[in-house]
RNA sequence: GGCCCCAUCGUCUAGCGGCCUAGGACGACACCCUUUCAAGGUGUAGAUCGCGGGUUCGAAUCCCGCUGGGGUCACCA
């Protein structure tokens, strides 16, 4: 493990093709961590030679999720870099000159098969149970066969001409060498016919070019790597670091998909799950730091992250235990921080206005330390908070008759919690509580029975945030009113039986 | 199926030949705190380290085989 601690230079290589999966932001966050620990950089590249999959708007996305996580890149669209462009699709120039070379040299070979002859190729072979592959045709053209085609301007394709015998081992480095036979090797297509280059031969020429020195990866890329490395070889390239990481996966043990549930970062970080804890959470799948250390910020994690702690099998991905990193975070958060990031969700909910006025900001961070600890992630704000915006529209008796105790004797009760409120000399919390406990002893009753009946006529709700926080938070008039309507509901019963 | 990778509590992991009668975390359960729910605290259960052979005085740790799981076999990445 050479030059590991040298600053390295990883790079995120992304098709714009859709949403960034949980699984490749996890690569995202080894990327990162790993430029920033040496002090290297982090460059984005945007692999779009495919233009059958591209999707419109699907890059804007993808680098707006990993702002979003607060993992910026060092070089790439937008921020530009030495070895611009960032865009394979704007790179053209530079494949077909490597791939000139190459050609040139007999490694690289013009392929005039038409789809329907591959197709039919592969459908003989399965027939005879042979491996599938392309029979390297055109590799063995006579030089008139090949004369005539290439004159007949016909489409073609570039392949790689793999060395028939031998074998490539591809240095892993947390699964150390592995080999492959040649001879099992296909003539991967590496310039299409629409001159687009595919990703076998973009990678290495752009990994190259741009200098990355740790190809980091998802390990799905370990059956085609020799293939990348015959390349550096044919091109006599040093070859970068490989690193395959270990997958990200679904309750079953599979590949995270769709049927697993969410798998696109933003769809977690839409339901509030914070930057901070995805990125601490995520670091921890396929990665650990030692014995007992888990909760790490950002800089904890720059510091102690090193290629050689990861893991080479695979991880679930434990969505309770992302809900309990969560709410360790959001409890760190300040009130004003808190407050700041419930904001859009309460604006959503209509609980306050689109662009929150100073009063609105300042009621809520009011509330905040209300639900504070009882958050889980970010979008259950508007619920959690509802109690306080709107008033109980009608009481389920059972709820708020207490267990032992009848209608009358509750209705009571709370007639005489409301004349006691009504007279107190403030509304502190402590003024109330201190009032509320003596009331209980005056009537003869149990604390939780009565204050599970005043909870029950304040938020119509047996679960709530501390009651006496809640009355002062909902301030003594709207108090008093909902415990006179509850009382009044009880007085409905009481008539009616 | 061929090739390749992987294999420690249900899950994420620590462990890189003796410190392991295997440690931590999530989850579960119990108790404490307590006006409910949370949060917090304490504790309990949970892994014959996939199986079988070796190597060694000694193996979760090294080697081989097996089994199981996964990945990959495109003019997609």
């Amino acid at each position: 493990m050479t030059n590991t601690e040298r600053p390295a230079r990883t790079r995120f290589a992304p098709s714009p093709t859709g949403y960034v999966h949980i699984g490749s932001m996890r690569t995202v966050i080894f990327e990162w961590l790993w430029a920033r620990h040496t002090g290297g950089q982090f460059v984005l590249r945007i692999e779009d030679t495919d233009r059958n999959r591209y999707v419109e708007g699907a890059e804007d996305q993808l680098k707006e999720s990993i702002r979003r996580m607060g993992l910026m890149w060092d070089e790439g669209p937008d921020v530009g870099g030495p070895f611009a462009p960032y865009k394979q699709s704007e790179r053209l120039d530079l494949y077909h000159r490597h791939a000139d070379e190459l050609l040139a040299k007999g490694h690289l070979y013009k392929c005039w098969c038409t789809p329907e002859r591959l197709k039919q190729v592969n459908e003989e072979k399965q027939a005879r149970k042979e491996p599938p592959g392309y029979d390297r045709h055109c590799r063995n053209l006579s030089p008139e066969e090949r004369a005539e085609l290439e004159a007949s301007g016909k489409q073609y394709v570039i392949r790689l001409a793999v060395p028939l015998e031998g074998e490539t081992i591809v240095n892993d480095l947390i699964r150390g060498p592995i080999t492959f036979q040649n001879a099992l090797q296909n003539d991967m297509v590496m310039l299409k016919s629409d001159g687009f280059p595919t990703y076998h031969f973009a990678v290495v020429v752009d990994d190259h070019e741009m200098q990355i020195t740790h190809a980091m990866r998802a390990d799905e890329w370990i059956a085609t790597s020799p293939l990348h490395v015959m390349l550096y070889q044919f091109f006599g390239w040093e070859q970068p670091v490989w690193v395959h990481l270990p997958n990200v996966l679904g309750a079953d043990g599979k590949k995270l998909s769709k049927r697993h549930g969410d798998t696109a970062i933003t769809d977690y970080l839409d339901k509030g799950y914070l930057p901070e804890a995805l990125l601490n959470f995520l670091a921890l799948i396929g990665w650990g730091y030692d014995e007992t250390t888990e909760i790490m910020t950002r800089d904890e994690l720059i510091e102690r992250f090193t290629l050689d702690r990861i893991s080479p099998s695979g991880g679930v991905l434990n969505l309770e235990k992302l809900n309990k990193f969560n709410g360790i975070y959001i409890r760190q958060l300040s009130t004003a921080e808190l407050t700041e990031r419930l904001l859009p969700y309460l604006a959503d909910a209509g609980l306050v206005g689109a662009e929150p006025s100073a009063a609105e900001r300042a009621r809520i961070e009011e509330l905040v330390p209300l639900i504070q600890e009882r958050l889980v992630v970010l979008s259950e704000a508007p619920d959690l908070l509802r109690l306080v915006f709107t008033a109980p529209d009608s009481y389920d008796h059972a709820l708020l008759i207490p267990k032992k105790l009848d209608a009358s004797t509750t209705q009571q009760a709370l007639h005489a919690a409301t004349a006691a409120l009504r007279e107190l000399p403030s509304w502190e919390v402590a003024v109330i509580e201190a009032r509320l406990r003596s009331l209980t002893e005056e009537l003869g009753l149990k604390v939780g029975d009565l204050f599970m009946a005043l909870r029950v006529a304040a938020t119509g709700s047996k679960v709530s945030p501390p009651l006496f926080e809640t009355m002062h938070a909902l301030g003594r008039e709207e108090t008093l009113t909902r415990l006179e309507r509850a009382i009044a509901s009880l007085g409905a019963v009481g008539t009616a039986a």
